[in-house]
RNA sequence: GGCCCCGUUGUGUAGCGGCCUAGCACGCUGCCCUCUCAAGGCAGUAGCGCGGGUUCGAAUCCCGUCGGGGCUACCA
């Protein structure tokens, strides 16, 4: 019998944890966002302690209109609402970057009283022209520090001078450039360059930001992707000159897209967090396989379906792989697929309508139509792999026995039986009493197969086209059996007359 | 280019020096079941990037190499 791998975990409380998870809204929310917010849930939920939303909306010139009310959406979706956020509020408000301008300043100065940042005002085009000139030279790369320690009247008798200046950190020599990792261990990271942190439009770049809201926020474990590492000697250098705590850091492998790149909503539609709701996943499934990416399966006799709960009482950084996985969607089909053969029937038909009737494939239902899709719906229940995928399913049903389309495919391939077959079911089904899926099923059996000694197979391929329209279609006889006694004859003389 | 990070079947993972003739899941193929399609059952397919060490013994440790990725912005 294995040992609880966690048994050790178990007998050293964790403090509570705060983690946070901080989009830009930028435009549609990314699956990244989702996956850094699940190990963030994770962690804090593990720990008894509190998952933050901040919003890093800096970049005023990438700022989309909405994408913030998305951001929360689909977290809500997901089932991964922060305990504290913009929406939620919280004892750290305001949780948006863009209102705490105010909060920001003070730490700039304190830098710059210190000597360990200084104003630049050097031009965009001067610091164009200075990085192509580095790069023929093949000279190391890096602000030139030309501003560093001149007054601005003295550098405005330079060239390549602007008005508005910035605030750049100054790196000294000996930063340290290794920090502990919770997923990777110690890490190296490159040596960084005299970072801005106060842009001329006096928002802080990202840099200056997260090290002061982590602080004022009492983040604990910052949990982003693995495209920090090398950003990361920055802020543990502001936070030593601001005298914070360093934080835990957890850099989270990146999801690629098939050709192992960074995950992107060019080459990846999936990389839209959006995207999946618009298909037909369901966010349990969703969540499911985020979780299966880049960490082991914490289901039941290791099981890849596996609740968030399971998630959260066996996480631990350290099983966190460092390789970036692929995002390939064909593990999340079955998944979710698992997850619709899992629900009750009722719920299940419930969420097909809502989403066919969000998606504009249907209008909302009235109680007749709703009831009829209640009834079906355990007939397509095992056959779905998205919510979407029901219209087409279901269509039939919910169609005028007149104006039920007949698949030209399906009526190439019928045998020279099917006239013959047709007659004799329309004999037999015309005064069956009860109307049910059994009797149905016994009576046509013992008519085309029995009597007529048709393969079952042949037999029942005609009823169904007849039927359905189609060549496959949910299973014939309870079908035939919603359908109703009438509605079943009179499509199958119709279908007989095309015969 | 420079600096970092990473490298187990097609994909996600298990493996943390002997239990590995490398396990599981998805995918794919075949068979069974069967009113079609699914679901389910069974079987099969395919992998430790490469080369050196260390060791009695390496997927597991070290070095090199190759490959992939990230960063190198007044973007995050």
């Amino acid at each position: 019998m294995s040992i609880p791998s966690d048994l050790s975990a178990a007998g050293t409380p964790t403090a509570p944890a705060r983690t946070r998870v901080a989009p830009s809204p930028t435009g549609d929310p990314h699956v990244g966002t989702a996956y850094m917010a699940l190990f963030d849930v994770a962690w804090a939920r593990h720990t008894g302690g509190r998952f933050v939303l901040r919003i890093e909306d800096t970049d005023r010139v990438r700022l989309v209109a909405g994408s913030e009310q998305q951001i929360y959406e689909s977290l809500d979706w997901l089932g991964l609402r922060p305990d504290e956020g913009p929406q939620t509020g919280g004892p750290f408000a305001p949780y948006r970057q863009s209102e705490r301008l105010d909060t920001y300043r003070p730490y700039v100065d304190r830098l710059i009283d210190q000597g360990h940042a200084y104003y630049c005002w050097c031009s965009a085009e001067r610091l164009a022209e200075m990085r192509a000139e580095q790069q023929r030279d093949k000279s190391g790369s890096g602000y030139d520090r030309l501003c560093y320690g001149k007054s601005r009247e003295e550098r405005a008798q330079l060239p390549g001078f602007t008005e508005t200046p910035v605030v750049r950190m100054l790196i000294p020599d000996d930063v340290s450039l290794a920090f502990d990792d919770l997923i990777r261990g110690e890490v190296r990271a490159p040596r960084p360059d005299d970072q801005v942190i106060l842009k001329a439009d006096g928002f802080p770049t990202y840099h200056l930001a997260v090290v002061v809201d982590d602080h004022e926020m009492g983040i604990t474990t910052v949990v982003r992707g693995e495209e920090w590492i090398s950003s990361t000697p920055k802020h543990i250098l502001l936070q030593e000159w601001l005298g914070l705590p360093v934080p835990q850091y957890a850099h989270m492998p990146l999801l690629r897209n098939t050709d192992k790149s960074k995950i992107s909503k060019r080459r990846n539609p999936a990389a839209r967090l959006l995207w999946f709701r618009e298909q037909g996943y369901l966010p349990e499934a969703l969540r499911n396989f985020l979780q299966l990416l880049a960490y082991p399966p914490v289901g039941d006799d290791g099981s890849e379906i596996a609740t968030l709960d399971q998630f959260v009482d066996s996480f631990d950084w350290s099983r966190v792989n460092t390789t970036g996985p692929i995002f390939d969607v064909k593990k999340l089909d079955w998944i979710n697929g698992a997850y619709i053969r899992a629900m009750d029937p009722g719920d299940l038909a419930d969420r097909i309508i809502d989403h066919l009737v969000e998606r504009g494939v249907w209008t909302e239902p009235d109680a007749v139509r709703r009831e009829l899709v209640r009834r079906a719906t355990p007939l397509i229940q095992e056959r779905l792999t998205l919510l979407g995928e029901a219209a087409d399913k279901l269509d039939f049903l919910l169609v005028d026995d007149t104006t039920l389309e007949v698949d030209d495919d399906a009526l190439e391939k019928l045998t020279d039986d099917a006239a013959r077959v047709v007659d004799a079911a329309l004999g037999v089904l015309e005064g069956l009493s009860p109307w049910d899926a059994e009797t149905i099923q016994a009576a046509l059996r013992a008519k085309l197969v029995d009597d007529l000694g048709l393969k079952p197979k042949v037999a029942f391929g005609p009823v169904r086209v007849g039927i359905t329209g189609r060549q496959v279609s949910p299973p014939l006889f309870e079908s035939m059996d919603i359908l109703g006694h009438d509605s079943s004859l009179a499509r199958l003389a119709r279908f007989r007359e095309l015969l």
